[in-house]
This record gives C-alpha cells, structure tokens and sequence, in this order.
DNA sequence: AATGAATGAGGATTCATTCAT
DNA sequence: GATGAATGAATCCTCATTCAT
C-alpha cells in the first residue's frame, strides 16, 4: 500500500498558498509553479489534484467563502437580540481570518475572475445573496418593511469599505471598518428614510 | 507628408479601445494588439505612443479619472444648496460615461493594478482623497464635526454600491444606485450617530 | 496471499487495451495512463509488467503479428489445392480480428513506429517476408518463375486494400477487399506479364 | 515602410521544414521548435505565420498533394494513347518530389493525422477520389465497364507499393515499384477478370 | 508616422516514469 | 502484487516588446 491520504492535505496547502500568493501578487497572474512552490510541492502534483489553475482557483474561493460562512452562523447562533446579530453579521467580515491582508486581496481577485468565469460569478453571487438573506432576516424585527432595502445598502456597504482595505497600505483596521458600517446602520435604522 | 497631430487622436483612440476592451475581457490579460487592432492601428503604434502596456493603462486610467473629475466640477457649480451639492457628487458616479459597463469594469482593474503598481495606486487614491473632500465640504454645513465621518462612509458606500453593479448582468441602473447611497446619507444626516 | 498467475492476464489486459486505445485515438500518443485505465489497473502496475510505454507497444504489436501468424497457418494447412491456399493467405488477412477497425488503425501506427524503432521495424519485416515467402510458395505451382514477383505485387496489393480501409469510415468491409486483391491475382496469374 | 513580403518566404521555408523533419522524426511529434529552427526562425514565427502546429502540417500535407496533382495533370496533358496516359499516371507517384524519402514518409504521418483530423481526412480522400478518378478515365477506353474495378485496385496497389517504401532502407527505388504496378495493370487489362 | 517582421521569455499543461509503502 | 504519490522534462502557445524600413 502506498502512502496514503495525501490528497486533502496537499489540496489544503495548495488552497492556503494559492490565497497568500493572490494577496501577495496582487492578481490572478500568480504563477501555478509559485503556488505549487510555496505549498511544498511541484506544480505537476497541483494539476494532479486539481486539474487546471481556475479549478484551483474556484477552490481557493470556495474555502474562503464557507470559512466566512462558517463563522457567520457561528456569530448569528451566539447573537441573542436582533441588534447583536445584526452587530455580529458586521463584524464577522471585519475580523480574523475574512479580514487578513491576503484573503481581501484575494476577494479583490475573486470579483475579476467572476466578470469571466460562471462558477465564480455564481459563487459570488451566492455570497451575496447569503449576506443579503442574513442581513434581511437581522433587520425585520426592527425596521418591518424597510428591510429589505437597508440589507441590500449595508451589503453594499461592508463591500465598499472592504474594497477601500484592499487598498490600504499595512494591515486593515477591522475594527474601525465595522464601526463605521455600524454607525451607518445605526442611523438608517433610526432614520426615517424607507 | 506626415499627417500633423495624429498623436491626440492615436493616444485618445487607444485609450478608449483600452476600455472598451478592459471592460469586455474583464481583466488586465487584455492584450495590446487586440487593443491597437480595436484602435485601428498595429501594436507598434501603441508601443512608439505608451512605451509599455502599464503606461497605456495608467492613461486609460487618468482618462477615466479626468472625464470623472470633470463631470464633479460641473456638477457642484451647478448645484446652489448643500444638499444639492452632494446629490450632484453622488449622482455624477451613476451617470453617463462613469457609470457605463465597460467603464466600471475597468475600474475594478484598476483596484487590482494599484495592488501592484504604484502610479495606479497614487492615482485611485487622489480620486478618493478628493472624493472624500468634496464630500466632507458639501456636508460640513449640514453636519459640521461629523461630515469627516460621513464623508468616508459615503465614499465607501458609493464605491460598494459601484462593485456591485461591476457584477450584475445587464446594464446598471445608475438612478436605482444612486438612490439606494442617497436614502443612506439622507438617514446618517439626520441620524443621531456621531 | 498472492493471486498466482496474474501476470499473463494482467500483460494480456494491457495488451488489448493498448490495441483499443491506438484505435480509438488514432495515434501512439495514447498515454500509459489511458491504456492502464481501460485494462482495469494502475498506470505503476504497466510499468512493472511492461517497463515502458515502448515496450507495451512492441508487446502489442507482437501480438497483433502473432494471431495473424496463427491464423495463416491454420488457413494454410487447411488449403488443399494451391488455389485454395492463395485464396486462404488473402482472406486471413481480412478476416476476424485481423480486419477488426481498431486493429487495422493500431497496424497503420506500427509502420509510424517501425520508422524509429528497430524492434519494431524487425517485426514489421519479419511479418512481410513471411508473407511474402507463404504467396511465393502457394504460387509457385501455378505461375512457376514468376512466383516471386507476383508474390510481391500481392503482398504489395494487400497492404495497400488494408490502408484505404484504415481511412474508410464505417466499418471495414473484408469480403470486398479480399475480393478486391483474388480479382488481381487471378488476373495476374492468367496473365502473360513477367 | 517595413521589410514586406515575407509571409509566402517564411510560409514556404516552414512547410519544406515541417515535411524534412516529419521524414526524419517518423512521428507526428515533431516540435515546432525543430521545424521553426530548421526554417531559420524561431518558433513564435512559425506560430505566427500559422497560428498551430495542426495548421502547420495541414498546409505541409496540402503543399506535397498539390505538387502532386499539379505534375499529374502535367503527366495527363503529354500522354496521347490510354496506355501513355496510364503508364503517366502510375510513375508521377513514383517519381521526383513525390518519391523522396522523406516524401514518403510524411505521407505515411499524414495518414495517422487523418484518424483524428478531419481537414486531414478530407484532403487524403480528395486525393484518393482524384488518382481513382484520373485512373478511371484512362483505362475506359480500354476495359470499358471494367475501368472502375481496376481503377480502384490499382489505386490500392500504387499506395501498397508506397507504403513497403516508407519502411525500405535506403532511397527508395521508385523505378522498380513503378513497373510492379505496371505489371499489375497489364495482367489485369488484358486478364478476363471483372 | 507607421507597420510587418521578429523574438525571448515565460507560463499552462501533460506525461512517462519512479518510488515508498 | 499493487498503487497513490510525486516530479522532471518537455512542448505548445502567447505576448510584450523591439527594430528595420
């Protein structure tokens, strides 16, 4: 019997280092060899697994979607009131690992391979209709009707303020990117705007 | 005879195929013989006019950001109250050539060419900078201390409503967007947040 | 324990599968891989029996050669009259598994083989002397001295029948093309050329 | 104004290269590296110019089956007498650029191409339905009914007698093979066979 | 001014082959 | 006996870029 079980441990580590590589790089240009390279491995073995780079890709993206989804139904069970989940809807894509330097790059890169890649742009949809979902279902306790529209402006948002950490030089503030999100909800809830 | 001043019109066709073409691959892999073919010149025109493919896009990118600022400073002399003048700083980002979807799609490129590049990277962010500012002075007079940090918000979510669109299929609705920012600074204007 | 015996049936498993594929694909860049697959094992375990792709086709080859041999030489002890024994040399030839279309293609690539591989191309002649040497043998009763050219032109004739029939789509019809190469003989043999 | 005309030169120089090392290789598997180096370029010239290695030897195979109608049809337009005409006919296959070593063996290549490539197929069936054409149309006003039989079987024979000649060492005698399938035809023309 | 010609360098992908277990 | 794991070495193809004319 050969060594076995090697397959998720290497589609793992390509995954990882595909993100760091994207955030590093900064576009989808990254080299398969250089990812292959960083997890450890040659880029021969990241085809045997994989198939082709965008497969890779769509993987990287995979992860880093059901991580962020992960902890957001971690965050939603914990919240008690609709203000806490709503709070904790925010701060989930501010902090840890949805929040580094490399995996908001990556998002970044993820929005481009969407424009041509179907499964891309349907797992960014997904995303976003999740967040949407989420948010909707957060916000109805306290503002009935206008819901639906204060969801769809706080997921645009929490992805404006992402875009500008994109761009920022040293690691992203999560905390004051939540906080300023927050504070906008905080209005437009008590607001009278429909 | 050479003709005279062919350069403007070779430098401004180019720029435009550069969009157009930024726009309808979806990623910085554009090449620049299609984009010269697209101009209706050979590559090597392109090349005795830009040097490089990075100085071709940065001009793309110096347009789009020029035609924007443009469009700014007509639109806040027109405006004669405070609140007019935001709505014109909000309402110039969904209108017209920014808002087409070439142009927002090329936009989202230069997000991923400022990870990289420093001169696009300076130039996105003199566009915020001054985003931001034009923003803070058109709201000091309804908010006074708080318009820095409606300022940045109302950027954020500008360019989050914009990201969004960068996605949708079919052409964006530049007045459902820029609605969707107003009804926000709306409620954060009268909002009790700080 | 270890299954007894397995490895003539893995060699033979690997054998046809090699015949299938190189009439299926067309051509020798059918991959180990691909043959393994179709034999029911790992591409490893073709290379433990055969020790490399050459050597599996040279196999295969040799075994195409031998069934033909085989079946001529039942032919011919059957054939009572010489004219029953040319006739049975013609139609083994586009008989059965020697006529089979996958069969004929894998044929047209030993010749590509044979021009670069000595083994291959001693086999190649190996088969074309016997040939030859079994029509002159049958002929000579008939046509006396001119047994040994008219053995050629036969052996010449059927080569050339089986490579259109490489070509023809569908599946190759044997009893025309038998009929095709008598037609000649006959005429050759009653003829009064040389 | 640049150095112009190039194209057929370099088109030219490929195609020649392109059959030399399809000759010498025996294999499809040529590099276009090897041919392009062998042309006096490089590689991304020949790619250039015809745009895949696929299109290359489509235009190399097109290149030898038009240098061989064009000197059938010069064959044709000399022989007065049928017999002339089909004595024309068979040698221009054995004959000068058609029976060159390397020639031949591209030939023998662009049978296996034709498995898989349907421009292959399609030029190879061409030239098949020409030589039978053209052989037809001799040999009726000498066996009548009986033209189409022959035509085909010499067809069958001529390509037989070419295919022993791409595994022959040494250059190839086209003479010899020439006046085998002669001696085919007449025995058949006068023979009372079909 | 303008372009066809030309290439070096690089990157995705494939595959025969080896090896540890 | 059997195979998953692993890779070096190609090979095709693309493209930014340069240059002679």
């Amino acid at each position: 019997m050969p060594k076995l079980g090697m397959e998720p441990i290497r589609r793992d580590a390509l995954i990882k280092a595909a993100i760091i590589e994207l955030g590093q790089v900064g576009s989808l240009d990254v080299t398969v060899a250089r990812i292959a390279k960083r997890a450890g491995m040659s880029s021969a073995l990241a085809y045997h697994y994989f198939g082709s780079k965008e497969h890779m890709f769509l993987a990287a993206m995979r992860h880093v979607l059901s991580v962020y989804g992960a902890e957001v139904r971690g965050a939603l069970a914990v919240g008690e009131t609709p203000q806490a989940r709503i709070r904790a809807l925010v701060r989930v894509s501010f902090t840890g690992s949805n929040f580094r330097r490399d995996v908001v790059a990556a998002w970044l890169n993820f929005y481009v391979m969407a424009q041509r890649n179907d499964q891309a742009e349907r797992l960014l949809r997904l995303y976003q209709a999740r967040l949407r979902s989420n948010l909707r279902h957060a916000l109805r306790p306290l503002v009935g009707g206008r819901a639906a529209s204060l969801a769809d402006g706080a997921a645009a948002m929490i992805d404006g303020v992402y875009l500008h950490e994109a761009l920022g030089t040293g690691e992203p503030d999560g905390a004051r990117a939540a906080r300023a999100v927050e504070t906008w909800l905080d209005a437009a809830i008590s607001g009278k705007a429909p």
